[in-house]
DNA sequence: GGAGTTGTGGGGAATGGTGGGTAAAACTGT
DNA sequence: ACAGTTTTACCCACCATTCCCCACAACTCC
């Protein structure tokens, strides 16, 4: 492609990837995700129990806390709470030259990361998964997404 | 040659055609349905059981995300299932510069594909089938359509 | 009939994921 | 402040897959 430049497109995120950890924890981020939004991610642990890890380029982490901050049904406790706590739990990941991510242990340990990953694209954002959870949940899910598959005419 | 250059309409795919696979999985798009929308193509595993290969369109395959997140009849749950999944089983896939996708096996297999493929103009997306199930498919719907063509006057 | 388009096929170059070796940087403790 | 240890990043290399290019046959449209 073209360089890309600054900012480029809105990165979307699509489709599902198996790639595998090496032995210094390094992550190789699909090729296609990369050039869309630079090279740097942020990675928070999904808030929701012991599940994935969420991936946001720089642009929409930012999106997120301004969406938070703008939404006027949340209390301002709630708020300012929820924004120390997702900043904190953040962290900036760089890429090296060869478009890998070193993954902090403790978010492998959280996501119970092993060896290998699965990288789900979601949107504006992609997630990194065990392949036992990731498959774990898409069975959960696989009733919801058949019955609005049919709802919208899939 | 596509004479309106110019991105052209909501490219809509009509008519049926009979394609083979070469010994590396690649598929010619017809040729009157490249210039409308561009030389990507999001291609999803059809949701209902084992059927075919749906093709959108980059912007249609975004209505699809955007109408499910607007759809308030929906639980969030299964808003927020469906779309990872759906995300999740979608692939970007670009023509090579003959105009053809390269199909990923794991697609030809939930398709039953195999050698040849039959592609289905449908609306704003089109599918690919494979021919024996394609043929199922329309001794099935037969009695469906002239029904609603008698009813519909045709 | 001839010219251009379209579907099909295959060879060779380039890209992408993986692995490892080595140098620079950060942290540690004395 | 210094040396030793650990951590991080850059470099090169390998191999499979993918993409580009060229070529050919069938068909359509002047």
């Amino acid at each position: 492609m073209s360089a890309p430049a600054a900012s480029a497109a809105p990165a979307f995120f699509a489709g599902e990837f198996s790639h595998s950890l090496d032995d210094k924890n390094r992550l190789a981020v699909p090729a296609g995700w990369r050039g869309a939004e630079g090279t740097e991610f942020f990675v928070v642990p999904a808030p929701n129990q012991h599940e994935c890890l969420q991936t946001f380029p720089p642009a929409e982490f930012r999106a997120v806390s301004e969406r938070v901050t703008a939404n006027a049904a949340l209390s301002p406790q709630a708020r300012k709470g929820f924004l120390r706590q997702f900043n904190s739990k953040a962290r900036l990941l760089t890429t090296d030259k060869q478009g890998r991510l070193l993954l902090p242990a403790e978010m492998l340990a959280h996501a119970g990361i092993e060896g290998s990953v699965v990288l789900v694209g979601n949107d504006r954002r992609f997630e990194i998964w065990s392949p036992a959870r990731w498959a774990q949940k898409t069975a959960e899910e696989a009733a919801a997404y058949q019955h609005v598959a049919e709802a919208m005419g899939l």
